[in-house]
This record gives C-alpha cells, sequence and structure tokens, in this order.
DNA sequence: CAGTGGTCTAGACCACTGG
DNA sequence: CAGTGGTCTAGACCACTGC
C-alpha cells in the first residue's frame, strides 16, 4: 500500500536528528540519507521491487520522501556500492540479481590458472542428493536456527571441461526453501543464487568465506577423482540475505592443480 | 614548487571535457571530479604530502584547482574508498599509512579460529636470510622486471605464541629498495610495509593473491615444524604501489591448523 | 524528443576537534 | 572559538537511452 510515504518532519531546510515517521526504526541519530536508505532497503526487502527490476527514479523517490535529489542519490550511491542495485546511466537504477548480468558467479573466487573464464564455458553440474534433515548444532549456529530445526542438504560437483573440480555440500532453512528438490535443482538452467531469487525470494547479498587447506576423505576424493593424499582447499561460506539474516552454509571442496582462489586485497 | 595548479578551463559553470592544464595526460573524457583525483593522486606519488600527514583541506584544494568544495569532495571520496587517504571529521584527511593505525596488517587475511586477533597479539618475526638475486623468468614477470636484473629475496617466518605458522618468501625489486638488509628488518618493530613507507618512500595500495592448497617440501615442512603430509595454504601475493606498479611478491605458506584465511564477499 | 542517471556549483548549516 | 569534514538543498546542465 501507500506505507512508507514520507519522513515526517517539517524543519527545512536540514532536520538534523532523528526524523522516521511511525514506524520509529532509528534507535540513535542517523543523517536522512542513511534514514532514506533504510526505507529503500525495506522497500527491497518487502519485495516491492523484485530482482531486475528498476526502482523509481530518483526525482519520484526524492517527491516521496519529501527530501532533495541528490539526498536520495546519496543513499542510493550506498545501495550501489553494497551491489544491492545497479545504476544504468539513461535507463534508471534495477535490484541486482544474481541472474541475466554477465557478473553471475559473483561469490565464485576459483578460475582457471590461465585466467580465461571465457572460454572454459559454465560448469557442468551434477546434484549428488537432496535431502531433508535435522541440524546438527554447528549447522543450527551458522544459520542461527536451532539443533534439530529442518533444513535441506544439497550436495552436488561441478565439473569443467569433464575434469571434476568442486565438490559442494550446502545447508538451507527448511523453511523458506520448502519446495526445493534434487529434480528442480537439475533442471534449472543458470547460478542457484538466481534461482533462490525467483523461486524463493531469497536474494543473497553478501557472504563471509572461511578458507583453509585439507585432505579429502576417501568418498570426497573418489567424487573428484583425485587421489586422497591430494591437498585440497576447504571453502566454508556462509551467505546472508537483507537484514544479515544467516540463509545457507556451504562447504567447497576446491581442486587447485588447474585453478586457484582469487582474492583483490584493497 | 607550484606546478600543478588549476585545470586551466574558463568556461563555468561546467567545462565538461577534457580540461587539463601543461601536462595534459587526460586522453579521452573524465569528469572533472576524475580529473582532480588525477591532480590530488600525482601528489600522493610525488611525496608532496607523506604516510601520516594531513593533506590540505577541502576548502584549499577547491581554491588550488578552482573548482567547488563539492567537487573536491567527490574526489576525495573515491580515494577514500579505495584506502589511499582517510577521512576525520573535525581533523582533516590524511594520507594512509600501513603504520601507527590500528588497521595494521591490512592484507594479512590468516587469522585465529576463535577470531580473537587481540589476545593473539602480534606475531613473532624471525627472519631466515635477506639475499641479492638476479630474478628469474617468472620472478621477473611478477614484478614487471626483467630476467636477470638485481633483486633482494627475503624469507621469514611468523610465530603466533611460539607456533611457527606463516613460512614467507618475498621478492623486491633491487633499486626502489637499495639497502634493505636482514638487520633492518629484524630491529624494526611494526609492519613490513610500515617500514618499506619509512624507509623506502614506497607504499603499498593494493595486492591480488592467488590461493592453493599443497603439501609441504621438507624444508618447508621443518622450518614451520610440521608433518610433510600436512597440507597448507599457499598465498602467493603481487603487491602494488600508486600506479599499478608492482613492487612485491610474496609467496606465503599458511598452517591452517589453528587459523584459517578469511574473506568477505560482497 | 523526454526521461534517466551523472556532474557541477553555491550556499547554508551541523558535528566534531582542538586550542 | 575557528577550522575541519559531513549533510542538505536548489538549480543548472551534460551524457546516455530509447521512443
Amino acid at each position: 500500500m501507500a506505507t512508507s510515504t514520507a519522513p515526517s518532519f517539517a524543519t527545512p531546510p536540514y532536520a538534523g536528528g532523528d526524523a522516521l515517521g511511525a514506524p520509529g526504526l532509528t534507535p540513535a541519530f542517523s543523517p536522512l540519507y542513511q534514514q532514506i536508505k533504510g526505507l529503500i532497503l525495506q522497500s527491497l526487502q518487502s519485495g516491492e521491487w523484485k530482482p531486475g527490476e528498476a526502482i523509481p527514479s530518483e526525482m519520484d523517490l526524492a517527491a516521496r520522501f519529501r527530501v532533495s535529489q541528490g539526498t536520495v542519490r546519496k543513499a542510493i550511491d550506498e545501495l550501489a556500492a553494497e551491489n544491492l542495485v545497479v545504476r544504468r546511466q539513461g535507463k534508471g537504477t534495477f535490484v541486482a540479481t544474481h541472474a541475466e548480468q554477465h557478473v553471475q558467479y559473483r561469490f565464485l573466487k576459483l578460475q582457471p590458472d590461465n585466467g580465461d573464464t571465457q572460454s572454459e564455458g559454465p560448469a557442468e553440474r551434477t546434484i549428488i542428493d537432496c535431502k531433508r534433515l535435522r541440524a546438527s548444532a554447528d549447522i543450527a549456529r551458522a544459520l542461527s536456527l536451532r539443533s534439530g530445526d529442518p533444513v535441506l542438504q544439497v550436495r552436488r560437483v561441478l565439473a569443467y571441461g569433464g575434469v571434476p573440480t568442486i565438490l559442494e555440500e550446502l545447508w538451507l532453512p527448511g523453511a523458506p526453501f520448502k519446495g526445493l528438490t534434487a529434480e528442480r535443482l537439475s533442471n534449472y538452467n543458470g547460478p542457484m543464487y538466481a534461482l533462490f531469487e525467483t523461486e524463493f525470494g531469497v536474494r543473497m547479498v553478501r557472504a563471509e568465506e572461511s578458507i583453509r587447506a585439507i585432505n579429502p576423505d576417501t568418498e570426497q576424493a573418489s567424487l573428484l577423482k583425485v587421489d586422497a593424499a591430494t591437498p585440497l582447499l576447504s571453502v566454508e561460506r556462509v551467505a546472508y540475505t537483507y537484514n544479515d539474516t544467516p540463509m545457507e552454509l556451504r562447504r567447497g571442496l576446491y581442486r587447485t592443480d588447474t585453478h586457484h582462489y582469487r582474492n583483490a586485497l584493497s
């Protein structure tokens, strides 16, 4: 509905302090553009604008929130810096998506040693299984659930040019992903995070990875078709939606004889 | 001296196109604030303002470059986003430094599994050796040198709580680091990159890492006091100064039984 | 051509720092 | 208190997109 219309202040040109309307969700003291950012964020979470769609123009938002275009602009600047929206000059500002961009697999830092991600092409994906389980203590902790809560476990292998390169095991909270099956995963063409968006309305926004070197156990070694003495990269990722809500725990084993994990520091 | 004073344009309020003065170094077409950013960058490289020092206020820079404060602000915003300068409200804008910040070891992503970097304290550093060598083909390529050019090689071990955890081997171009010795490295207290700043005027700005899982050879294993079958993280880093000039190649072996490599994705 | 984001300006006031 | 960076506004014009 016509909810979040305007921060109710009447002290132009600079209100300064807290200025939120009815929901009153600003605990301390934040600049106007931060409050506007928060309001836009709420609309993103609530699904008012869906991934891939355009959000209203800066002028429209400025009118809606009763602030200047510059203030909206600064709010959107930050959202764009966090990869939540994408600006396109002359067209508009769009809700970021893991699909339909050529920035696919944004969270996958493994790349071929020759650097040519292009010629390598997309991974060949093989689902091993997809089970309904109850969360163990560590899984529950990572996903902010309680031990025993229902979770989905997916295991799969990614291969490049016929060479199995990544073995992944991932856990998802049962409730938001009700109805996810191995079949739906297999039939879907494109990044898994894109499927999460379109089928479950869950958009992954941010993630953290912990990396170690390990030796695989015999099952892992056979799935990746490597010797058990071949060291592998163990990459544990927790992915978050809006609001810093953890929505996925993923444990990956990466072969690093033909690929490497690339990271830019600044 | 009083070189870079102002982009010479006389078409207020918006020149639009290329507007650089004498050196004329803008090939294509860039907004004013980008040109200002470039000019500030030149002053940073030239050492007009040294790491830790304050740069002129936004007002001063606006006057110097004959643009509005807002334009200078946007230029500095980008430099701050790239960690080249640090803004401090009420005090000024300062040239970023690897020393004297509590953001030390910005490029070291290894951290203890309990996450408590504080209680762990600083690493105990042991220099193994520091040799003058000639660059091999791969070293030369990484540092944009020619094979056979003089380079310095440093090897060292970092330990935490008496446990050797990191074995590093690093190469530096000979010319800029003339006079670096094992002694000076050992005597220096603080991050190596801070020493590079104060003693050699080389500031590392950005880096890229390639990560693999490997088994150590016998020498490496003994230096880290681990079994030769213990898989380790191999982290190859190229660090860059201003102008994307590579200034260091560093190959690290990380133990990941008590520590892990942490990476934030967004 | 109208509509979008992108740049630039000028001026006002706020928040923080230190003398 | 003066000086710094930080926020906000209003208005102008530029660059790009697509009808």
